[in-house]
DNA sequence: CGTGTCATTGATTAGTCTCAAAGACAGTGG
DNA sequence: CCACTGTCTTTGAGACTAATCAATGACACG
């Protein structure tokens, strides 16, 4: 999307400071206040939350080109805890920018709310495959869904894709078990629609996975039409 | 929240235009052309997806004081379909009245933003809820999701509230059966967690809810203190 | 070489679904 | 006022998906 140079240059700000995280680690808890917003350098990241007797949903899994925290920004305090998958590099900038960023620039405002709703979308998109779809149908459907994500920043992405993940982290992001995440992984591999080979993974019958799926690239089917000109 | 009377009146400007819909009438569908958002002047009504074998999930309830349709603003098409569960009115006004808000309004920018992550963040917790928790607890969650909401814009509510919702249409909410929804429903009754009375259900024991299933009421949780001043 | 994490495997159990039928109730037309 | 209809809720039996528990294997790391 063409940006001013003035806008080009607000954005590249959030990015000024980065830090480096080991693979494993918290960042910040629910229930912290809810200083920082973050920038994915690179590596992954998931956010979750834990019940009390420790049942754990991982609600979002963040890639190199995300913004973590918006949702937070309505509430005084964190509501999940963001952890590493890997080692991470994260650009940590204030909330307080995008109210900079609301007051002097309509056009950047927009983006970044429509990247914020696109992301309620997804979420959507998420709830619909743990309410109403089996195991293999929610592992299909986060496979999809992740190779359309990674192909926004890698325009060369085919079929192929490193998946760090655990199993038991797999299991806490679709509402199913680390045993029975291993089980279904087993079966799509034999029926054919995946091949597995270390943390890499290879969608082999995408088209058929999309219709099972009743898949949408909502990253592809964003509306920018309606933006305000600077 | 402290508004000039500018903001007021372009608030109001929303609501200019108003339209009834009987019960169970739907009034736009997934993959229509995104024109119109709506706020809620009276009734309920909710946005749900199909799967293409025909299994439901809706994704949220609307009450009066509701915006309908922020996420699919991203958007080209409308994600979801809207149904009535009564007799509502809804006022429709043009996604581009957004686009002026940006313009003339950070303030209001930031209200509208607001609102719509709060919705983001209560999205979140559904998902945990769908995720992670047994249909006793859903079904407890959604009680007090529910209460928390109507409190909002109705200050004098205490534990009894009209559920004007089947139990089909709870199930395509929670991820479960018809049956299985009855069946919990009284379970909870014979267990003292709830009364029921045609379409009224009464709170009993709020708190034991509240702990069980770790409810956060986030309407209450709101962080307006970064907002940009007009 | 020992330790720890992660993935796989198998046996059993539990929670929810499916199917089918009956009951409760509101609305309709005669 | 009553029978009829349709929708919604309740009930019960049986089936099935996914969870639980426990053990083994595979591998990386110190």
């Amino acid at each position: 999307m063409p940006l001013s140079d003035l806008d080009k240059e607000r954005l590249a700000r959030l990015e000024k400071s980065e830090r480096t995280f080991p693979a494993g680690q918290e960042i910040y808890q629910g229930g912290d206040e809810n200083r920082n917003l973050y920038v994915v350098k690179h590596g992954w990241a998931f956010s979750y939350t834990d019940l009390p007797d420790g049942r754990r949903q991982i609600v979002k899994i963040h890639h190199p080109g995300d913004i973590i925290g918006f949702p937070d920004v309505a509430l005084k305090h964190a509501t999940t805890t963001l952890r590493t998958v890997e080692n991470v590099c994260l650009c940590p900038f204030p909330k307080s920018s995008l109210d900079e960023i609301l007051r002097k620039s309509p056009r950047l405002s927009a983006l970044l709310i429509s990247i914020a709703l696109r992301d309620h979308v997804v979420l959507i998109d998420v709830l619909r495959a743990m309410g109403r779809m089996s195991a293999q149908e929610r592992i299909s459907y986060m496979l999809l869904d992740l190779l359309a994500r990674l192909r926004i920043t890698n325009r060369r992405m085919t079929d192929t894709f490193r998946l760090p993940m655990t199993q038991s982290q797999i299991a806490d992001y679709l509402g199913l078990t680390n045993v029975y995440i291993s089980k279904t992984f087993l079966r799509l591999e034999r029926e054919g629609f995946i091949q597995r080979d270390q943390d890499q993974v290879r969608i082999l019958k995408e088209s058929e996975m999309i219709e099972l799926t009743d898949f949408h690239d909502r990253y592809a089917e964003m509306d920018t039409s309606w933006f305000p000109q600077d």
